[in-house]
DNA sequence: CAAGAGTTCAAGCAGGTGTTTGAGTTCGGC
DNA sequence: GCCGAACTCAAACACCTGCTTGAACTCTTG
């Protein structure tokens, strides 16, 4: 309790860190890592274009950590809503887990979906981005597979995964899609309405195997 | 029969043109509208940077008219798919014909693909671009909802075409995302095992209603 | 108070951007 | 053979890119 010293020169740095961060993540969640401008940033943030480089030594670093941040958020609510799933859950039950950050993300806006957008770039704009993070979703995807195994019998675990990636690639399309953007002005009940049932039955597959 | 003479200039011309729009159509697929850059086109193109001015009057205009040419041979190929099938087809006819120009063009690759891929982008990379565009896709939709409505009852049109909407999302990730990169290692039979399923399930969704 | 670390800033750098220009080449029509 | 149209080209343009620099400022420490 004694060195609790108030640097406000360090406060104050860390505030146009974060700032900085934040910038960033807006942007990239709308333009991805390409179309990203290092003055669009510092004009956002209302900080100067040295700071970038102070902070974070280049832009593609500050890129890089606000991708990091964005994708931590991301995977910590799929872990949470997939952890909280029973072996014996049903197929709504995982596509509602499966689906749940994404909706609520969309219903929300703001940061929260800047976060979903920003990693669903992860997955088609930089090549060399998706090997470095790829691993990263494997936990969420066998904790699907799980629930799918017993749910969808007949149907063998690569398969599950194959629909399992296809649903996560669906739902980060309508992170980026106009059709998502229509989607957002609903309530999340609606949404649930609406994509669960698509969810849940790509998931399921037709003709059922079982 | 008279006037066919071969005017080398215009032919030239002509050729300088389609180089052009290749390479800018490789790119658009590769990186987007925003990723790409005057002299990378004119250099694959093996054209000199002026040339784009003179035949197209700009960048912009280049990748205009790219896409819209990609668009057309998309619109062709979904247009030919779907105008084949009867209106009592089963889900799985529907599923096979909606998803089958994407599954063509990811067994073939190339141009093909690029087309798909540059398409896929107008509905992710320039919010203005899909406002010019949207309304191509209108007639696809209703094809699909129109077997849909049959296969499918006890859903309302408005869902219908959201399923149809989500369904082309999921193709349109397929084509610009790694998972659809390892599925184009297939063949043409193996890519239908795997995602008719889910495109199909997707459209009757679950639980089925009926 | 002075020394110094942490942070911000305007200015400037080399290099890349899309576009224009004016001369140059190639060919058909007279 | 010569004119003019179609086309190509190297050079240059003004602007924008990410990044660095050296001086300033702010606050802590001694």
């Amino acid at each position: 309790m004694v060195a609790e010293k108030a640097d406000l020169r360090r406060e104050a740095g860390q505030r146009t860190r974060d700032r900085l961060l934040a910038a960033a993540l807006e942007l990239l969640s709308e333009r991805g890592p390409e179309g990203i401008t290092l003055r669009e940033i510092t004009d956002s943030a209302g900080a100067n274009v040295a700071a970038v480089s102070y902070h974070f030594g280049s832009l593609k670093a500050l890129c890089d950590v606000a991708i990091e941040h964005a994708l931590e958020r991301y995977l910590d609510a799929q872990h949470e809503a997939m952890g909280a799933l029973a072996p014996e859950a049903t197929l709504e039950d995982l596509a509602a887990a499966f689906a749940g950050p994404m909706i609520r993300s969309l219903a929300a806006g703001g940061q929260d979906l800047d976060v979903m957008r920003t990693v669903a770039r992860v997955g088609i704009d930089p090549p060399e981005g998706w090997d470095r993070l790829a691993g990263k979703f494997d936990q969420t995807r066998r904790d699907a597979v799980r629930v799918l195994s017993a749910s969808v019998p007949g149907v063998k675990e690569p398969e599950l995964i194959f629909r399992t990636r296809c649903a996560a690639g669906l739902l980060n399309w309508l992170a980026l899609a106009p059709i998502g953007a229509e989607l957002a002005a609903k309530s999340v009940k609606q949404i649930e309405r609406l994509l669960i049932p698509v969810v849940a039955g790509a998931f399921r597959g037709y003709p059922s195997a079982g």
